[in-house]
DNA sequence: TAGGCGATGACCT
DNA sequence: GGTCATCGCCTAC
C-alpha cells in the first residue's frame, strides 16, 4: 500500500500506547486490530448496512457494535471516508479510574484483566451503544488522549476471531504487556483456500 | 417474517 | 484448552 495518507495499519500502530478515555476510566491501549473497510471481507463495512454506515462517515469517530448479542466492542473510525476503515480496540491497561473499572467488571477480576478483550475494554470504560458516533477528538465524552507509552516493542500477528481473511497480520500489540489477550484463531477460519 | 450467523467471553475439564 | 451461552443484525424468501 503506497498511499499518501496513513493507512489503517499505520493508524492502528499509532493508537498503541495512547490514552483512551471513557466514562470516568482511562486506559492505555495495548492491543488493536485494523479493519480495512470495503476491501476487507472481515470488516463489517465490507457490505454497507445501517449499522456499519458510520464507518463511511467522519474519521476519528466511535463505532460501537454488539457481538454475540451480549458484548460490546469499541472501534475507532480512521477513514478516509470512502474506505470505511476502522481500528478495533482489543485490550488496554487501566490507568485512571481503576476503582470505577473494578466496580464495572466485578471484584474478582484481576487488574490486568480489567480491559483485556474487546468486550471488556468497552465495559471497563462504560461504553455502550449510546456512545455510537462520538467524536473522539472532543474531550467531552469518550475520546482519545496523548501517547503515554513508547510502544517500540510492537508485535504483529493474525487477527482474532475473524472467519475471513484470518491470515492477514493486522493485529498489533505491545509485546510482553500482561494485559494483551492471548491469540485465538477463529474456529470458523478457513484453514485453506475456500471451495 | 423467519432463519442463520457472528470482529466474544466465561466456565468446565 | 475446549465447549457453550446468548441475542441483535443481516439476508433470503
Amino acid at each position: 500500500m503506497s498511499m499518501g495518507e496513513p493507512t489503517v495499519v499505520e493508524h492502528a500502530r499509532g493508537l498503541l500506547g495512547r490514552m483512551f478515555h471513557g466514562h470516568g476510566v482511562a486506559i492505555v491501549i495495548t492491543e488493536v486490530e485494523a479493519y480495512g473497510g470495503i476491501d476487507d471481507p472481515a470488516s463489517h463495512a465490507f457490505t454497507r448496512t445501517p449499522r456499519s454506515a458510520i464507518m463511511y462517515g467522519e474519521p476519528w469517530h466511535l463505532y460501537v457494535y454488539r457481538s454475540m448479542g451480549i458484548h460490546v466492542c469499541a472501534n475507532v473510525v480512521t477513514g478516509p471516508r470512502e474506505q470505511a476503515s476502522a481500528v478495533l480496540i482489543r485490550a488496554g491497561r487501566v490507568a485512571e479510574g481503576i476503582e470505577v473499572a473494578r466496580a464495572r467488571r466485578g471484584p474478582l477480576v484481576k487488574d490486568t484483566n480489567l480491559a483485556r478483550g474487546p468486550g471488556n475494554v468497552a465495559q471497563s470504560l462504560g461504553i455502550s451503544l449510546d456512545d455510537l458516533g462520538t467524536d473522539l477528538q472532543d474531550t467531552d465524552g469518550v475520546h482519545l488522549g496523548a501517547r503515554v507509552v513508547d510502544a517500540r516493542e510492537v508485535a504483529t500477528g493474525p487477527r482474532v476471531g475473524v472467519s475471513k481473511a484470518a491470515d492477514i497480520p493486522w493485529r498489533f500489540w505491545i509485546d510482553g504487556d500482561p494485559t494483551v489477550s492471548v491469540y485465538r484463531r477463529s474456529p470458523r477460519a478457513m484453514p485453506t483456500a475456500e471451495n
